[in-house]
DNA sequence: CTTTTAATTATCAGATTGATAATTAGGAAA
DNA sequence: TTTCCTAATTATCAATCTGATAATTAAAAG
């Protein structure tokens, strides 16, 4: 809010030494696709609290920058990468502000979910330049799937969570999953993006079937690898996928 | 994030006074159904900036709540609900942190989708006890489809928009709509609610024969109003609606 | 009663789905 | 170059779902 309504003076009166300070965070949950494991960028914690735990890359907003600008610049910090184009998909997921989730003082940490392009094996380089903390790629679905003593620092976990099905919701009904692959790519690599998140396999033919009319079709065709029919490339499209691609159900 | 990882010692070396201070605040879109119209809350601001202007209803969080529980506070004091019970659905929307949102100082908001039960035709009562600026109920659709001169205060005509779209989407593959309706409701109750959330009428036999399967029937019948067959009572479930309640198209 | 109204059920053609198989086209081996 | 292998794509088919429309049911109002 803005002005609060309930005393409408409030902001006026509002004097910042009577609360106590408030850090504005940005979290980052950075996923990328190789070897058709879903992986998230993660970095090893030096110091207390949660001392050698694996947490969420992130940072501090400063004090002339929004949330996002935030994630973008730790994400670049982060990754080395550029980003001067539109190569990453960058949403916010959610604000993260219980009181003592962090004990050593008040953090409010927004999250966003980042999505990096990759062609399906080699992923993105991280922690390239001189940062202290070893940034590291780790299988999303075995980090949730968490044993009991391997759980990410702070409420992280849940942030990874809340980030994981934010992305597989809306790959039902949007093509946010091309995000994850180069600007032309082949429908078995965007299935394997799908089985790598859904953690689950798809049937070819009517992924086809179902993705075709949703992608821009370049004309062009794959040498293919290791024997098998060339295979179409795709570019991506906003359009949305109605009705939805259905999830295979997990029971 | 939590002791970020690019700097291990930042926290540590965190120092409030090196940042101009951060105010955290919540802002409500508050949404009830009357008369088969969306109605969405609003105040109508007293001071600068956007005087007279209308406005989301909001505050700040308090050093000791989280953003969730800020937004609970500020509903019970704007509506003098009970809110006791689980009568009221709250979910956050997303965390609008632009430098510039309001000009007097950093106001970083986390907006809150609350939905309030009715029976269809009468709204709940909205700022009853004591409280100062005049809040009231205003068409949600009319309100966006905003007279040039008529938009919100601040960046609300966004929040707004962002929580009618968080509603309208989550409808079709979930019951949230219930919300907007007592423990107990007739179809055609809930078809008026998708009604005046997606703005467009929806086909009375096609709707029954999609949700009935979702809820639960109670096995009571209402008395009709004005003619017509009694009407099912219908309790609420949390199954998700699979596949989708498509919305009508809109071209 | 008869009419009016609203809730519900029924129909039906066209799409969509999930499962499965057939076809196609290149690479690799004989 | 012919044959075999593999992967991409297309084809089938029954079951289900959709959107449009109509028929049926049951209560209220005159």
């Amino acid at each position: 809010m803005n002005g609060p309504q309930t005393e409408e003076n409030y902001l006026e009166s509002y004097n910042p030494g009577d609360y106590p300070p408030v850090a504005l965070a940005a979290d980052l949950v950075v996923f990328a696709v190789a070897g058709s494991v879903l992986h998230v960028a993660l970095v090893r914690r030096g110091t207390h609290p949660f001392r050698d735990r694996l947490a969420l890359p992130g940072g501090f907003v400063g004090p002339r920058e929004s949330a996002e600008d935030a994630a973008r610049r730790e994400l670049a910090e982060e990754t080395g990468l550029d980003l001067g184009g539109l190569l990453v998909h960058i949403e916010q997921l959610a604000t993260y502000s219980a009181p003592l989730r962090d004990p050593r003082m008040r953090v409010v940490s927004t999250a966003h979910l980042v999505l990096l392009a990759t062609n399906g094996s080699t992923l993105p380089a991280l922690a390239g330049a001189g940062d202290a903390a070893d940034a590291g790629w780790y299988p999303a679905h075995e980090i949730l799937a968490g044993k009991p003593g391997g759980q990410l620092a702070f409420d992280h976990s849940v942030i990874l969570l809340d980030g994981l099905n934010r992305l597989a919701g809306k790959m039902e009904y949007t093509t946010v999953a091309t995000q994850l692959l180069p600007g032309e790519f082949t429908l078995t690599q965007l299935r394997t993006v799908y089985e790598a998140v859904w953690n689950s396999p798809m049937a070819p033919g009517n992924f086809t079937r179902k993705m075709t009319p949703q992608l821009e079709d370049t004309g062009q065709k794959t040498r293919t690898a290791g024997g098998g029919a060339p295979a179409t490339l795709f570019r991506a499209t906003d359009r949305h996928i109605h009705p939805p691609l259905a999830r295979p159900r997990t029971p």
